[in-house]
DNA sequence: AAGGAATATTCCTGTCAAGGAATATTGAAG
DNA sequence: CTTCAATATTCCTTGACAGGAATATTCCTT
C-alpha cells in the first residue's frame, strides 16, 4: 500500500477535492470556488494530488482539467481485501453463534 | 469518511503496525521487537491508533495487548463504494469498446 | 504588442508531528 | 517495601506542511 495516498487524503481540504472530482473532471477555478477555497491553495493541493496520482491534469489552452484517477483507490481497495477477510471472520463466527442459539432455543 | 483514519495511516511505522496486527493481538514489546522501534515510539504510535480506534488495548497485569479493530476500515471500505462505481462503468465501457473491435475486426 | 484571465510558484510564518533521551507509572515477585 | 519488567509520558529539537500575500507564467483576445 502506497502511503502516498493516504497522506494525500488526509487533509480535509483534498479529501473534498477528491470528493468533488468524483462527479467528473473540474477546473481549478471551479474547485476553488466550490470549496471556499483561495485559488493558490486549490492550485497547491491540486499539485500534492497528481502527485499521489490521484488526479490527472488535461491542459485546455488557459484552463487546466483536473480528473480524478482511480488507480491509487483500487490500491486501498486491494488493500483492505487482506481485513475483508478478517471481518468477515469474525462474522461468521457471529454468524455461527446465533445459529447455535437457534438451534437450542430454549436453555 | 473520518479523515483521522487516513492520518493515522498515513505514517510507515503505524501502517505496518496496522498490518502486523492483522494476524492477531500484539503486546507493545513484541511490536517495537518485529519493527525495530523503540519502545516510547512503539507507545506512542499506538496512541495515535487508538486516538483513531483502530486498535483496541486490553490490559494483562503488567502487558497491554493491542488489537486492530475493524470499525474504521470499514468505513473506508464504504466510502470507497461511490468510487468502485465508477471504476466499474469505465471498465464497462472499455468493455463496450472491446466488444465493438469485435464486431468489427478488420476495419 | 498590450492587457487580462486562469493558473502556478515563491516567500514567509505559524503549527504540528515525529524521533531521541530521560523519566514516570504500574504491576508482579521476592 | 524494594526491585525489576513493561509501558506510558514528558521535554526537546527538528522537519514537514498549510495558509496568506505577492508575484510569475501562460495563453487568449484585441
Amino acid at each position: 500500500m502506497d502511503i502516498g495516498t493516504f497522506s494525500a487524503l488526509a487533509e480535509p481540504n483534498r479529501l473534498r477535492i477528491v470528493e468533488l472530482l468524483a462527479h467528473g473532471p473540474l477546473t481549478v477555478g471551479e474547485i476553488a470556488e466550490r470549496l471556499n477555497l483561495r485559488q493558490p491553495q486549490a492550485s497547491k493541493h491540486l499539485r500534492v494530488l497528481l502527485e499521489a496520482r490521484l488526479v490527472s491534469v488535461h491542459a485546455d489552452a488557459n484552463r487546466r482539467n483536473y480528473a480524478l484517477q482511480m488507480e491509487p483507490l483500487q490500491e486501498m481497495d486491494a488493500w483492505l481485501n487482506n481485513y475483508r477477510r478478517i471481518w468477515n471472520e469474525r462474522f461468521d463466527n457471529l454468524d455461527h453463534y446465533l445459529q447455535e442459539l437457534q438451534s437450542k432455543p430454549e436453555q
